[in-house]
DNA sequence: GTGCTTTTGTTATATTATAACGTACTAACT
DNA sequence: AGTTAGTACGTTATAATATAACAAAAGCAC
């Protein structure tokens, strides 16, 4: 866990460098595959590209779109694909409650993460407390549960979204 | 809270009587809406029976099918909302990542549960912890965050299911 | 280069959900 | 009972999300 106590994930810090985010996520995702020995193809990064680069989730039509004014022309199959290979490299999560697409701030650790998603601005803030998945293992093994996802969406406004 | 720690919902209780929750749930719906001076129609009443039949989640289309076959011909809006009724009236739950709609075991008070999902016989297990909420809420504040609802999700194999 | 595997392209279609507008029902009042 | 205002439901059309099935191309191992 990177993030300190008190500290506001980047997505909602204002401000920050977030092409700076979006370079470091690319360079971990190419190492981690390296490493993996699976293949970040030009496709797959620019898809991982897009959804880094925005603050709100993206959904598959969207980032369809993005890639047609790229040049590219896929179809709905294509673009699945790519968010398929993400979402196995744990790279990218899938926000349920929006059919849609974010980039993981922790990508190759197996983990759910927990989201909260302001409604006004969109931006969806990961974070992973400990606190809460130990509290949703503890509730599982209580009914003798066995865990494979945890799926933690917390709809709301950000604290940039908070009227003063 | 009504379950007891160490006690299974009744969802995954085998053998319990489950025309027997059937019948409670829609009396107290029938209550609750007749104190809210809101109006559990015939249609509305069908659906809510039908979602609560099940342990597995049904889908919007599978409730059209479902009240198809018992003569009326509804499209897909008035299953809609029949179902946006249901939910505001906190009568059902929406899980999203399965698209599908559960009946609430808690029904008109304000919460969100937690939402047990067995990946092989579908069964969901609704739950209320306070220490998950609790986490996530405390999480939230931390970020300033103002919470307006809780997604919680788990997908797993429930002990009916785990090989011994 | 040949063969094998993986990735992408392409066509078609399935599944989930909503917009827009019209009709019918219900409750409340007169 | 008749009027009316509001709510619920019917109907048509379409939007938005996702996948099945199969063909072509690209990468990799030998």
């Amino acid at each position: 866990m990177a993030r300190k106590k008190g500290r506001l994930p980047a997505a909602m810090r204002r401000g920050h460098d977030h092409g700076r985010c979006v370079e470091e996520a690319l360079k971990l995702a190419a190492e981690l595959c390296a490493r993996r020995g699976t293949r970040l193809t030009e496709l797959r990064r620019s898809v991982l590209e897009f959804v880094w680069q925005s603050h709100a989730p993206l959904g598959a039509y969207a980032i369809l779109d993005m890639l047609s004014s790229e040049g590219r022309k896929p179809m709905p199959p294509t673009v699945y694909r790519a968010l398929d290979f993400l979402l196995q490299q744990q790279l990218i999560h899938r926000i349920a409650s929006l059919n849609a697409y974010i980039g993981c701030i922790d990508p190759g650790r197996p983990h759910s993460g927990q989201h909260l998603i302001c409604r006004l601005c969109g931006t969806v803030a990961e974070v992973d407390e400990e606190a809460i998945s130990g509290a949703i293992a503890a509730s599982a093994r209580d009914l003798r549960f066995s865990v494979e996802r945890q799926t933690v969406e917390v709809t709301g406004i950000c604290v940039n979204c908070v009227p003063d």
